[in-house]
DNA sequence: GATAACTTTCAAATAGTTTTGAACAACACC
DNA sequence: GGTGTTGTTCAAAACTATTTGAAAGTTATC
């Protein structure tokens, strides 16, 4: 196979963004780093994601004025979520980026991965604090001790509740999600007026 | 009417939180800073939630081992997000404080102050981004540029869409939550299977 | 296997956040 | 008003997190 020629597609020179993406990749960052992730990770995401092409890290590091090595780090933080994900481009020798497109199934997968965990541990722990309050609330030789264990008890119950309730909820988000959750979520905003 | 008498309810020596006690506000503390709070807004909260009686500032020092200065500032960050109030105790001149158990209240506030005002801001980005686009794909003078801005602009919507989506679950949870929000979940989790 | 193009890594620098503790302010009581 | 107790503030210190850029690593091509 010959030599591809000379440089099929050359690509456009560096574009600045345009005053509406830098706005909207800025409000994305924040919303994400909000959401516990880097800002950086945000707006790569977002530029990535209102490109018509796929993007090259140097691309990047023009565009958001980054260096190498962050850009290299978020894109390879970004696809181990999979909400980037690598394109081979014909005749470069680069890698080039895009953005995953459906936004239901980024987030589902970020929950199911990241929040799932966190909860999942606390639900261990309040679990392990039931037992020990419960053995003491049994033994204990005072009564203000057995009635202290007894109030524990019942409220972090209250928190055991809460931490199962929500990772039912993330539950159902990602196993729906992993179609198209829109559905499910216009079905639940459905019930008030 | 005449003093209160010698110090009625003399309090408690000082008392180290139980393993329980610590190992629960710990992971709270957690939880909460995940969720893009202090660690400490958690861990104080934790143990007012499972103190029967309420606490002073210094007995907070004292369980948690923090300073004056953050205990202060801890206990009126958490007042402001009115997850902890201060009650007012006969014969004693220190501030005391519980924490609101209502969890579904406590959350529904939360989501109410941050996570909206965080949404609203994005949606007007978005509005503000998407006019712009608007009149850049009906007057752009060349074509790739109106087409860009064309995509961008579908691309954009899909995400006010989803903010917009988030905006009215918020509504929502905290209109529910007001009274109480348990049946609304858990009839939304009796959904699936 | 040498070279050039590109990517990744990582220690150091920078930036950002949280905590401390001492100074100050407020208040109650005598 | 003076004294002692409690609460708040804030600049500095400690700690965390992020970013940089240069060096090392990888890969494709000749």
């Amino acid at each position: 196979m010959g030599y591809a020629g000379p440089r099929v597609g050359k690509r456009e020179k560096q574009r600045a963004l345009w005053p509406s993406e830098a706005a909207v990749s800025d409000v994305v960052g924040r919303l994400i780093e909000f959401w516990g992730f880097k800002r950086n990770m945000g707006r790569v995401w977002t530029v990535l994601y209102l490109s018509p092409e796929p993007l090259s890290a140097d691309d990047l590091c023009h565009s958001l004025k980054l260096s190498t090595g962050a850009v290299s780090m978020t894109l390879s933080e970004l696809a181990r979520w999979g909400v980037v994900r690598k394109v081979w481009i014909q005749g470069e020798r680069k890698d080039f980026y895009t953005a995953e497109v459906q936004l239901w199934r980024m987030i589902s997968r970020v929950f199911n991965e990241r929040e799932k965990s966190e909860v999942i541990s606390a639900i261990d722990s309040f679990e392990e604090a039931l037992r020990q309050l419960d053995h003491l609330r049994k033994t204990a030789p005072d009564a203000s001790t057995r009635a202290r264990a007894e109030l524990q008890h019942e409220r972090i119950s209250q928190l055991l509740e809460l931490a199962r309730l929500g990772k039912r909820l993330i539950d159902a988000l990602v196993s729906t999600a992993k179609v198209d959750a829109e559905p499910l979520v216009r079905f639940l905003l459905g019930q008030r007026s």
